[in-house]
DNA sequence: ACACTGACCATAA
DNA sequence: ATTATGGCCAGTG
């Protein structure tokens, strides 16, 4: 039941980001095999706080770098602080220098 | 079994 | 530039 859904793949991913490190919903997608599937990722997500696994949710955010789930955090600000934790700088949910956080699943 | 929705992205008009 | 639509896969009503 590993790699049996599109969702654990999405989990061993996500799992596999390092602190301090962002990743995108499209480059996940894209690394799954379709870029078009980005919003399964984002269901995914959905899902892990259901199945209680230790996925660092507030480290994917969109392809702008905003942070479309905050709002599935249940707090209004907890993914920002999450992110500012680990010295990710972002403003009204946007993160700055995307790309000097952006991590890359390769 | 059918229809709609969902934390997106890209293209078309 | 903005708005609309298609597409992808899975889950839920």
């Amino acid at each position: 039941m590993a790699d049996k859904n599109f969702f654990d793949r999405v989990y061993q991913v996500v799992k596999q980001i390092p602190y301090g490190k962002v990743t995108t919903y499209g480059i996940i997608a894209e690394f799954l095999g379709s870029k078009r599937s980005a919003r399964m990722v984002g269901w995914a997500l959905n899902n892990s706080k259901y199945n209680l696994k230790n996925i660092p949710a507030h480290r994917v955010v969109n392809r702008q770098g905003i942070l479309t789930g905050k709002r599935h955090f249940g707090g209004n600000s907890t993914m920002k602080e999450l992110l500012e934790s680990e010295g990710i700088k972002t403003i009204d949910d946007k993160i700055i220098d995307l790309e000097k956080h952006l991590w890359h699943p390769l």
